[in-house]
DNA sequence: GTAACATTTGGTTATTATGCCAAATATTCA
DNA sequence: TGAATATTTGGCATAATAACCAAATGTTAC
């Protein structure tokens, strides 16, 4: 493995890892149906606003998100939506794990 | 949000969390094209012998592969396959991200 | 049984991620 | 201008990860 495969890798597993938390999980398949109002999670988001600008800066650095301030608000979208395609396959795997441990407890 | 869809974010997160790691997510590929011996691996990641099982235990425990001891050696296979199958969307996001970035610099 | 081999496990340390608080910034409206 | 609102940033304490080394386990061959 060279230096620019190793690179490659280290920004792919970036991506994943920004998504690779509970709460920036359910921000991007909130934003799955449309952009939202930074306000409109932190109802929802049972922590600071801090904490979830914090989140939303680090989806919007890996590139996966996307946002435009309009007045006093700031409004974000997803920039690459496909990064949810994927989802049915996680939960697939959380399935064949739960099917696995269920069959131990027989 | 309640405890019940709180578990599951983090279930789905922790799938995610054990792709999101350069050699792990090399590791994945690599079992896409079949299944590998752990001797196999070791020539071409370069680290110690426990770090890249370490790394195998962790995708393991997420069930994402799993393994089958034959003689002295170990022999793992990707469980669920289809985890790999939004790789070309995660490359796609790395792409937006360079365009971005080189049409800074125009 | 002992040696040799393949892999995993335990322990330690360094690095990174997370979450809260307080303070800063930007925008609107009076 | 000054108050009110919306969001971000900086700082800090704590927790989670990662990598290495050494030691343990399991397997085959002599």
């Amino acid at each position: 493995m060279d230096s620019r495969d190793k690179a490659l890798y280290e920004a792919k597993a970036n991506v994943l890892k920004a998504l690779a938390h509970p709460t920036r999980l359910w921000i991007a398949e909130c934003l799955a149906d449309g952009e939202r109002c930074v306000c409109e999670f932190a109802d929802v988001i049972d922590a600071d606003f801090s904490t979830v600008s914090k989140h939303l800066a680090v989806l919007k650095h890996a590139g996966i998100i996307e946002d435009e301030k309009r007045g006093k608000q700031v409004f974000y979208r997803l920039k690459v939506p496909c990064v949810l395609s994927f989802m049915h396959c996680v939960e697939a795997v959380i399935a064949s794990r739960v099917a696995a441990e269920s069959e131990l407890l027989r």
